[in-house]
DNA sequence: CCTGCATTTTGACATTGTCAAGATAAGCCT
DNA sequence: AGGCTTATCTTGACAATGTCAAAATGCAGG
């Protein structure tokens, strides 16, 4: 199975830290923060963003109700910031393919595109949050926002390589691919994860299928 | 410019029908189910999915807070019957393109793709309930995922056409075609509505280029 | 006219987000 | 050490919400 790398993102251990410090809470928690945002995936992961309620997270973690307002301004300051830490992430896993000196361009990118996909099929719910709109359309959420690009000028630093790479100029700018690269992989991993519109056996065949056509893209066009 | 066809799926008058029913509200509402969809959508469009509550609901429509729960089992139920009626939508703007019978192949194809784009643009927050997790990972909401699918399968039916009358047979099945073309579009849709990645301008660009990229996955590749 | 059924209403309750005011502890300055 | 400041956490309270149960209302057919 090629998404089987996906093992490495699943489950991981829920909270670490300091436990969830049910039986021994010191008053001064000591790192609340963290571990609300570790307890809130866990719960985003299994119930869902719905699932999330800021008095049952609290509980969870064993501070009282209004413990997590000085942390995050509201709930959408949480949400926001779980968000990024996923943005986060996936950046590093796209580095860890992008700064690979001695990899092929098209290894690269094909480690771009199947690592996209594999963070989005083990953090389904964490994924839709992301890109949900509550979070793009709040001006509050820059911090969150900035994070969110970072992760997406890497895509255009991989068509950037390739210009470099390659000998006649790419018929489209680097730009332009990876923002249709970006959104085919975006529509992919929807199909992916919720199984909209195709079996999710299929998702790999479709992602080869994606590879082709980008590389399609890229390579000198007839005349 | 080319997205200005946008307007004619934009505003929409709100509610029509018996009104609103402010001053005479006779007992019988008489249209209850649709007047509630209307305003849902309605509310939908201005204030977010999130913005929806079931009791602001009943009382713009003027009814009282449980009246609802005669014609949706709960929330959820509404927020279904909200995308599918997105969906019928959807599907209704693309058979007019692909019934149009005199009508060049890749006509129908750019048509099947400014439209759906358009819709989006048009519907931004309709158009994330119809795609969110929610009512996709409900397995009560199966009558709308139904018409979600009927939606989808117009896309294949197009890529059929053109494998029915292309001389050589195409380099992927219709049905990869449809599923990788749909997870394009969904991405740029998303794009497009909420300036993600990339400034609203752009799109009529980078939609042309979608267009191109799919076209060269349909044409008899240099095997 | 009366009875059954669909429709709507009022009352009630638990859950939730969030504010205000107070309690606790940790760090720092002298 | 003692006292002040500040970060952190708690309890109390309130309004908004989803939804259930029971009662009220009106329509349609016998």
């Amino acid at each position: 199975m090629t998404l089987n790398r996906l093992i490495n993102l699943m489950p991981k251990d829920p909270l670490d830290l300091p436990a969830t410090a049910s039986a021994n809470h010191p008053y001064h928690h000591g790192n609340l923060r963290q571990a609300l945002l570790n307890a809130s995936m866990d719960i985003i992961r299994n119930q869902g963003i719905g699932g999330l309620s800021l008095r049952k997270l609290a509980e969870v973690v064993g501070v009282s109700r209004t413990a997590p307002y000085h942390h995050f301004k509201d709930k959408d300051a949480l949400l926001a910031a779980v968000a990024a830490q996923g943005f986060a992430e996936l950046s590093e896993l796209l580095n860890e393919a992008i700064l690979d000196e001695h990899l092929p361009l098209s290894d690269k990118l094909q480690q771009a595109v199947m690592g996209y996909l594999q963070f989005a099929i083990a953090h389904p719910t964490q994924y839709e949050l992301m890109f949900g709109q509550m979070l793009w359309q709040d001006s509050k959420q820059t911090e969150f926002q900035r994070t969110a690009k970072d992760c997406f000028r890497l895509y255009v630093k991989i068509f950037e390589s390739f210009e470099q790479h390659s000998q006649q100029s790419l018929n489209e700018s680097p730009l332009r691919l990876a923002q249709v690269t970006w959104s085919t992989l975006h529509g992919l991993a929807r199909l992916a994860s919720d199984g909209i519109f195709a079996k999710k056996d299929d998702l790999d065949d479709i992602a080869k299928t994606v590879i082709k056509q980008i590389e399609r893209s890229i390579e000198s066009e007839s005349e």
